[in-house]
DNA sequence: GTTAATTAAATCGCATACGATTTAATCGTG
DNA sequence: CACGATTAAATCGTATGCGATTTAATTAAC
C-alpha cells in the first residue's frame, strides 16, 4: 500500500514505471529543449535578496544569544530602542523601528507580559500610550551583548561601520523613493 | 462617559488632572533625575538593524511593482529563483532562498493556486516534490522589472554591485558562525 | 527480507509585518 | 458649544519565518 506523503489538493498522479532511468527520460520528455535557461539576472545578483537573506541570517545568528533571555529578534530591537530612549510613545517607537502600531502593539504587549516594560495611557492625551522600561527591562541590557556578532560579521571594525552606513543609506533612499512614488 | 481606547488587560489608571502643564510636571516627577540616558550603543549603529530596516524598506519599495501582479515580495523571490533554474525540488529551492519546507510549502501552494507553477511528486522518489513554472509563470518574468529599484537604491551601479557583494558576504559569514556555534 | 534509521515535505503553533478597518480621544471650524 | 475631521492605538485578516512534530518513502543494517 504505497501512499504519497500528503500533498493536499493537487492530485499527484504517479504511474510508477519500471526502471529509474526510464522515468528520468520520461520526465525530460515533457521539457525536451534542454531548458534554454532564461539567461536573466540571477537571484544572487539582487541586492534586495542579499538584504533579505542577510536579515534571515541575523535572525538565526541572534537566536542563541536571545533564546536564553526568552526574547525574539524583534522584541530585542524594541528593547534596544527603549534602552536608547526610555518612555516613548508607540508612535515614536514605531518611527525609530519603521513599524506601526498594528505590528508594535502585540510585541509590546508581549514584552509587558514578560515584565520588561509598562504600557500606560498618557493622562495628558488618552489616545497616546507611553512605553517605559521596568527595572527588569533595564537589567536585560547588560545580559544581551552583541559584541560576538560584530565578530561573526567577519568584517574588520572599519568596514563594519562603513557597511552599516551604506545599508542605512540604502534604506533611507528606498523609503524616500516609496514616499516619492506615493505623491507623484 | 470617557472611555480610553482599548488597552485590554492592563488597567490604565488615568486620574485626569486639572491643567496640562501640571500633568507634565507630575509625569516628570515619577522620573525626576532627568533620565541619565544610558549612553550605550544606539539602534542606528547596529548593522543588524540597518539590515532589518532595509529589508522592510525593500518590501515596501517592491509593493507598487508587485501589487499589480498580485504577488508578494517572498513569492516574487521564489519566482526569481525558478526563473534562474526551473524544475527544482522544494529542498533545492529552499537552499537557494535560505528557507525550509515549513515556510516554502504554503508559498508554493499559493503560487500554484495562482497558476504560476506546478508541484509534482517525483515519480523517481515520491518523497520529493518538484516545482516547475507554467507558461503563465514564465511570462511574469518580463512584466516584473526591477530596474526602477536599482535607481531607487540611490547608488551608482558600481557601488550597488559592491554593496550587494558585501551584504552577501555578511550573510555567509553570519550563517557560517551559526553553523560553527551549533558544532562547538 | 524485514525492521530501524534517515530523509523530504507537510502540518501545527507562535511571532512578526502590514493593509484595512475600528474605537476612542482630541482638534478645528463655525 | 457642537459636530465633523483628524489622530493614536488597537483589531482583524492574510502572508511570511521558524521550531517541533508528523507522515510517508527510501535507505541501511542485520
Amino acid at each position: 500500500m504505497s501512499k504519497a506523503p500528503a500533498m493536499s489538493p493537487s492530485k499527484s498522479v504517479s504511474p510508477k514505471m519500471a526502471s529509474k532511468t526510464a522515468q528520468k527520460i520520461a520526465h525530460k520528455a515533457t521539457a525536451p529543449k534542454a531548458e534554454p535557461k532564461p539567461a536573466g539576472p540571477k537571484l544572487a545578483d539582487f541586492l534586495c535578496f542579499a538584504i533579505y537573506s542577510a536579515n534571515l541570517a541575523y535572525g538565526r545568528a541572534y537566536k542563541p544569544i536571545l533564546d536564553p533571555l526568552g526574547l525574539t529578534y524583534t522584541q530585542y530591537i524594541a528593547l534596544v530602542a527603549l534602552w536608547e530612549e526610555n518612555d516613548q510613545t508607540v508612535s515614536q517607537l514605531g518611527e525609530r523601528m519603521f513599524l506601526e502600531s498594528n505590528t508594535l502593539t502585540p510585541i509590546l504587549k508581549k514584552l509587558e507580559s514578560l515584565g520588561y516594560l509598562r504600557r500606560r495611557r498618557d493622562s495628558d492625551d488618552e489616545r497616546v500610550v507611553r512605553v517605559s522600561l521596568t527595572e527588569e527591562g533595564r537589567r536585560l541590557r547588560e545580559r544581551a551583548s552583541q559584541r560576538n556578532l560584530v565578530k561573526a560579521s567577519g568584517f574588520p571594525m572599519e568596514d563594519f561601520v562603513k557597511l552599516q552606513k551604506q545599508v542605512t543609506k540604502l534604506r533611507d533612499n528606498l523609503l524616500d523613493a516609496v514616499k516619492e512614488g506615493e505623491k507623484g
